[in-house]
DNA sequence: TATTGTTATACTCTATAACTATA
DNA sequence: TATAGTTATAGAGTATAACAATA
């Protein structure tokens, strides 16, 4: 269970390949969860060549092509954002010509939203790059792991936040 | 594979139950880490009635327990924080009476971190009510699901991030 | 009265670099 | 010269609430 690991600093330098134990922790999974999101963050700050790079950019980007003509509200909620945040994103994207809003005829309230030919274009760049910055953590796992992990997530992430109710 | 379902709002109130397809983004992990950890963060804010609550702050109380005399740039490393940050979470810590700072009289620039009675029983408290606000998301997997994702979530970040490489 | 999108503000978190003391 | 810890500061990210337009 536990296999708590006491690591006393006796002259010996332990510390570089020494492991510490979690203790407690092994029950929780939300800090697992921030402490791997603080590092992959540092690496994917510097991916695109555009202006603003907020995190949610990308993501906000490959949704809307995989769904042409999403709302504001849906995009946040699938991405994890909230709408003040998305405001915002979506500015960077329409005003560097990627994405463009549409507002809808049926419910004058609403924007659609749409990738441009040159949002496309870009959207590929910005993958490939994002993969490759997540390389090592790939080589973690076999490609059936990755495949279970992403089932987990999802279905942690739809059950738990996805739905109507916050 | 990308199981792509388009979300045309025509009308139809689609927007409550449909879920978006994700696209290319299928293919990575941060922003399934992302979205998750945004919305699991806003239910830890409000769990201590202690004054500062800074994220890391029952991560590393919970590490000093299970590795008494750890020194605060390995505990920085295990947690996935900065030395930087870490210096203000100890100071928290040690203020609250929860840990404390010892000397190191081998090494007299590093200093051994060890938890008081008080913060032990702080701990207790604390991961109860942690354990209560993940209980959702500890619902959508089986115990074995459980222990496959955070023996994953544990590979990943000591492959890619524990090492003394960075 | 509820929802979509927007704006502004204040707050929190984080990254950086410089500094000390020890080694 | 390198490492452990500290400090200060600027910048990035986020939450909040109020607002207009529409339903």
């Amino acid at each position: 269970m536990g296999n708590i690991r006491i690591a006393v600093p006796r002259g010996a330098e332990a510390g570089d390949g020494e492991r510490l134990g979690l203790g407690v922790l092994s029950s929780l999974l939300g800090f697992r969860f921030r402490r791997i999101q603080n590092h992959l963050a540092r690496g994917l700050v510097s991916i695109p060549d555009l202006a603003a790079n907020r995190p949610g950019l990308l993501s906000s980007l490959a949704i809307i092509s995989a769904n042409p003509g999403v709302s504001q509200v849906m995009l946040a909620r699938e991405a994890g954002l909230d709408k003040a945040t998305l405001v915002m994103i979506i500015d960077d994207l329409e005003h560097a010509g990627l994405a463009r809003r549409k507002r809808d005829t049926d419910d004058r309230r609403r924007n659609l939203l749409f990738t441009t030919p040159k949002g496309e274009k870009m959207l590929e760049q910005w993958i490939a790059l994002a993969r490759g910055n997540e390389a090592k953590v790939r080589a973690c796992l076999t490609p059936a792991e990755f495949d279970q992990l992403s089932e987990m997530l999802d279905r942690i992430y739809d059950s738990c936040f996805g739905a109507v109710e916050g």
